[in-house]
DNA sequence: GTGAAAGCGCTAACAC
DNA sequence: GTGTTAGCGCTTTCAC
């Protein structure tokens, strides 16, 4: 049988309201009370249920966190930060995997914010900002993690996407690359627009023309990476800007296999997460977009916390700035 | 103001027991009545508040996995694989981190077990079966991932290690190879307690002597893989088997940068996460030992909502196999 | 075919 | 310094 707050309090000889104030140090007990209490709770074995007691304040202790990709190294290091940061404050936290997928997204919204969760973080595949608003309960605790929306109407924490694109290009151009290619995510995903833009912007500083057909979109209807490069080579494509870490395994790979040498031949930007493997092995051989993934989910559930708090703070955007890797540079070791 | 079921039940004209029977299907209600219900629900936007509803059923729809490192692919691909599995099955996943310290599992499988989740997933880092076992309340549905204890008390779904490194130590073996060297992880995990034992028997059958020095572990004091490659090949060892994926980058990246060629002048054989970029890129040049990750995952998911579902079956044991991809074999191209 | 009402275990006024 | 007690929102037994 479950041992109730009441049993301790017969066995203790003192009301519940003793029991509950003891273990929850929220008003004076005696010192002589409060042992008999912990007696009687030692020798039941009682544990608070966590469910009552939830139900009863209202409050879960629990943060939700919607990802597109929980397998993903990137969201992976997301969620162990924003674990820890949780963990730190008696938080728990819910992951639950959209899979890219708005209708899913929907789903673990609903649920989620139906008495699971205090807040949610959401690294939102919606490209429509009235649907992803009709979900969220008046006044729910909400960060927007990674990806934004047009309108700014939630607190957001991302990185900043305009800027390394920008440079890249800028210093693939100063060192006499013309036609600089560019392979993108997903298309309706802000961080993807920010870059294609960035990359649009820089080319036309640098006095290149933009060719529409360098621009590509690693979308899932575009199976293949292969087929992206094949067709940006055969353009001519003498550099190309990689905006997914998933995408330069396959691109190194292919272009190794078709022979062309990196970055003689062809030199490679890409986005890579800070401890992937292919860091440690190629970070040498392109320059590399280091996103502050593990400080992104540091903020994140920071933020989350505070909005918890105080849920009618207003609305702010953090945006955090990558590291930039260039070629060459030594490659900091990894624990 | 919170919508409650009391204020659908007025609004309908009808009482809380019919509102709730209606929107659980758990008796008979006439379509009229249905109509009315489901009007007033619509009408005052009413969601059923899930923390009453686990308070007064006891069930939280909800499972905890306690994993020992987040962001590992290897655990990453795992979460995910689990998430999918509850997911359809209604249920949500709380993860928490136990960093490979026991006593933050402690901690987590206190917290946990105290009315938060309806079962629980642990990939444990202990090695004292009566510590782990004193912290799972009576009957509470446990099953354990990846690692096991001594003792088989609890149900346990995990991955051949024996088989595996066995065979590969076989090959190397008749390919010439006479002074293997293995790199293991942390020595207290069962797992890599069965794969050092598959390698000293793999060596005595196979006629070779097996050198204390051949054997590593990659432990928090040996902070570098470098240093125990460096050992391993001042010892004269020509092949190396390596137990963890994520050495497996910085033995490449190290042995390149010493010119060493893979496999003409040592030979590797690795465990690899399946969508490893790694596996992409190298995976011709060794053996690699790929466990199934998703399955392990999707199986442990299945089996702790059995679980929940009937507590008392018998604890069962649940071995899968890991696939061996040899060198030179074709890389299964990866979504 | 539907309603009344008793709690689930806990917290927090309010009372003394 | 401690006790009494009214619920939190829901499910479910018992009654009609």
């Amino acid at each position: 049988m479950k041992v109730t707050i009441s049993d301790v309090a017969k066995l203790a000889g003192v009301s519940t309201a003793t029991v509950s104030h003891t273990i929850n140090s929220t008003r004076y007990v005696s010192n002589e009370t409060k042992e008999k209490v912990y007696q009687a709770i030692q020798q039941l074995g009682y544990t608070p249920d966590a469910s009552a007691r939830s139900f009863r304040t209202g409050k879960k202790k629990t943060v939700g966190f919607i990802v597109p990709d929980i397998s993903s190294k990137f969201f992976g290091n997301m969620i162990e930060a924003v674990e820890s940061c949780l963990a730190a404050q008696g938080y728990h936290l819910i992951i639950a995997n959209s899979k890219e997928d708005a209708d899913r997204e929907e789903n673990n919204i609903r649920l989620l914010t139906a008495g699971l969760v205090d807040g949610l973080l959401v690294a939102s595949t919606m490209d429509d900002f009235q649907r992803f608003d009709a979900l969220i309960p008046n006044g729910f605790p909400v960060v927007l993690v990674d990806r934004v929306f047009d309108v700014k109407r939630y607190p957001s924490v991302c990185v900043s996407n305009f800027q390394p694109i920008y440079r890249s290009v800028c210093r693939l151009a100063a060192r006499g690359k013309q036609r600089i290619g560019i392979i993108g995510g997903l298309p309706r995903l802000s961080s993807t627009r920010e870059r294609i833009a960035a990359y649009r912007e820089a080319m036309q500083d640098c006095g290149l023309k933009v060719d529409e057909a360098m621009i590509r979109y690693k979308t899932a209807e575009v199976e293949d990476t292969q087929q992206c490069l094949d067709e940006l080579l055969a353009i001519g494509c003498d550099a190309i800007v990689i905006c997914r870490t998933s995408l330069a395994a396959d691109a190194l790979a292919y272009v190794h296999k078709r022979g062309i040498r990196v970055p003689e031949h062809l030199e490679l930007v890409t986005f890579l997460d800070y401890d992937s493997s292919l860091n440690r092995i190629y970070a040498g051989q392109m320059d590399c977009i280091v996103q502050p993934v593990a400080e992104l989910g540091h903020v994140a559930g920071e933020q989350i916390l505070a909005r918890i708090e105080e849920p009618d703070a207003p609305a702010f955007e953090k945006v955090l700035t990558s590291a930039y890797q260039p070629s060459g540079a030594a490659v900091a070791s990894n624990r």
